[in-house]
DNA sequence: TACAAGGTTGTAATTATTACAAAATGCAAA
DNA sequence: TTTGCATTTTGTAATAATTACAACCTTGTA
């Protein structure tokens, strides 16, 4: 497990410098978090998670880190939750479900861009939010 | 245009008792203002809207109002700013597209319901955000 | 006229996020 | 090695949207 996670690091720190960005501990760390569970994270709920095994961890960090790889295109930005901004790591094309009873994001791996029509504007980005019971509540 | 006004108060007025909320000056305005200007706009937007004709008005009556009307299902909350709350009076199913240059948004009315796909949760709610070039700036 | 209920107002508090400057870190030249 | 510089991180302060709250107004009724 420890062998791994430091293999895995390097990949992360591999991705990092190609997208020109210099690898530092927080930002692999932020990384592999997302990564590893996708779960949609706030900044908040990421720190959260972080804050145990990194104690010196700033929110400012987690905001800045997640914004830079947003602007580089490593994640996406999804507003779910009506305010916060939560990020997914998975920037293809698809939609997301909410499930009001338990709070749970799920992905819905279809392609709206296909089921969505035409309008006389140009539409360049689509999001889609479901909200409703998921399978587990229901 | 000040006969009409004075005829359509007295039906926004039958509707907000129909929806058991007493009909006050502030209220029907607000109302009016939303059925008038088809803009879905923010508290603030439409705080600065009526400030001019209402020189007392204050933002916490704007801010209340909307939630009252939006939680007897009088209004929708839309989320295609990301960050702010904007509302519509048409609470029919339908998508929203903002242009990403002049900041409008238009309706587009075509029910998303039977586009989007079956999925094993149990979907009760759906939204759609589309974001590009209108046909104006284009 | 007096009272009670509900509505409006202004200010303070809250929440998510960004701005900013000081401190820490990493790296490369001397 | 040390020194110096650029970048990154951190903590705190500022901002923006919204909600909480208490005092003040209105309105309808006894
Ligand atoms: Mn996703
Ligand atoms: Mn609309
Ligand atoms: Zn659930
Ligand atoms: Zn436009």
């Amino acid at each position: 497990m420890k062998r791994e996670n430091r293999i895995y690091a390097e990949e992360i720190k591999k991705l990092l410098i190609e997208k020109g960005i210099s690898p530092s501990y927080q930002r692999i760390r932020i990384f592999d978090f997302l990564t590893t569970n996708r779960i949609h994270p706030s900044a908040e709920m990421l720190y959260l998670q972080l804050i145990g095994e990194m104690p010196t961890l700033s929110r400012t960090t987690v905001y800045s880190t997640l914004n830079l790889f947003a602007d580089k295109g490593m994640l996406k930005r999804i507003f779910i939750e009506g305010t916060l901004v939560r990020f997914d790591i998975d920037t293809s094309d698809h939609m997301h479900f909410k499930c009001t009873k338990c709070g749970e994001v799920f992905d819905i791996f279809k392609s709206a861009k296909k089921l969505l029509p035409k309008t006389e504007h140009k539409v360049i980005n689509e999001e889609v939010y479901l909200y409703g019971i998921c399978k587990n509540c229901k």
